[in-house]
DNA sequence: CAAACTTACTAAACAGTGTTCAGTATTTAA
DNA sequence: TTAAATACTGAACACTGTTTAGTAAGTTTG
């Protein structure tokens, strides 16, 4: 029956058309004017329509934040050259840090928005999950060079820390340390730079 | 002019009750379901007088953040009882973990929510500067036993240290490791501990 | 081919949000 | 007692996410 491989096929197109838009004005325009009626608009369609591709915004949201993921994969993939699991581990902590001080929309979407945590009961929250794993994976790898003594709060400590840094940025509470827009950059990667240092034995 | 100075303090009354009932709605229903009418609805007032006291909804959320921070530096007044420096930075960090896991409401407002930060463009967010003085304090008074090379940025990264692991827990984003509920916070207190010894010489 | 069924879509409405403004009482001043 | 200032509100505006009834087109069947 090819009639329904045709349908199947443009329901998929059209889950694309509404994904591609919303990650555009995401991206473009922030969280807030990302309206389910902004989205219809731009892909000339009535905001009911979006409802049947979709639940709800949550929904919505949950696949914005799997390719934001999908984004930082790759940004690990390319990123991370060195053989060293303590360097691998610098250059990641580095590349997450600019990584959130350059998108942060999506930053927020991955990290700090809520809704999309409850879309579907949280499915596991697959693509944050198996970004942790490959943080767990190098530092399991440097264990012996490094001063945690478990692998799993080590993994969260690294990653409180860079999440730390950059959300307090993001949501503007560092406004106060008065410090110009690129200084503060340098600022957050030398903290990491400190912290890989503190955590090497 | 007796009358102007009980108008004054009419004023004030009317200020109080709005935002005892917006702090009452914030910290037992949250956010989302604080808003005006809420409000309003709550002090019987129309939702439009809640404009003759204060701008917008911005300017209430930044009154509301004040008092939050209130409360937290009377928590660390009362839970800060060391002589040590190290120590007292120890306690201030199982302090601010505490305080942002059981009141997570709060605690948005103080370090994860957009809107207040709006408010006035930033009045030198005062009252967090004022906390973050303390950290640099006690930080400044232990230097010479802390690896930091700066305050400020030893400072910054402390704070961004127990940030992260709060707000990677408030916004729902360790539910992945799996853990009961209480044992979540003891491994909290446990990765602060921790990071305590490795930033100590 | 025509009739019956199915799918894709939308207009309109519901209930909620923050915010503004004209108008009404009440209180104060002249 | 009248004029002016103050305190407050009902109703509206422009949004939001979401649901539903209805329409028009495509697909299958007799």
């Amino acid at each position: 029956m090819g009639i329904t491989d045709r349908k199947e096929r443009e329901k998929l197109e059209m889950r694309r058309l509404i994904m591609d838009a919303a990650m555009d004005m995401f991206v473009k325009d922030g969280y807030e004017k990302t309206s389910i009626r902004n989205i219809a608009d731009k892909i000339e369609y009535s905001p009911a329509t979006i409802y049947l591709y979709y639940k709800d915004k949550d929904e919505l949201l949950w696949g914005l934040q799997t390719e934001a993921f999908e984004k930082l994969a790759e940004v690990f993939r390319e990123g991370i050259t060195a053989a060293e699991p303590i360097e691998q581990l610098r250059q990641m902590a580095k590349l997450y840090v600019e990584f959130g001080m350059s998108n942060p929309d999506l930053y927020d979407l991955m990290f700090i928005l809520r809704s999309p945590m409850n879309a579907e009961k949280n499915e596991e929250w697959k693509s944050g999950s198996s970004a942790f794993q490959f943080l767990v994976n190098i530092i399991q790898a440097g264990m012996d060079k490094l001063k945690y003594e478990d692998v799993t709060l080590g993994a969260m400590s690294s990653w409180a820390m860079v999440h730390g840094l950059v959300s307090l940025n993001v949501r503007g509470r560092c406004k106060m340390l008065e410090l110009p827009e690129d200084k503060l950059q340098d600022m957050l990667l030398a903290a990491v730079d400190q912290y890989i240092d503190n955590i090497t034995r």
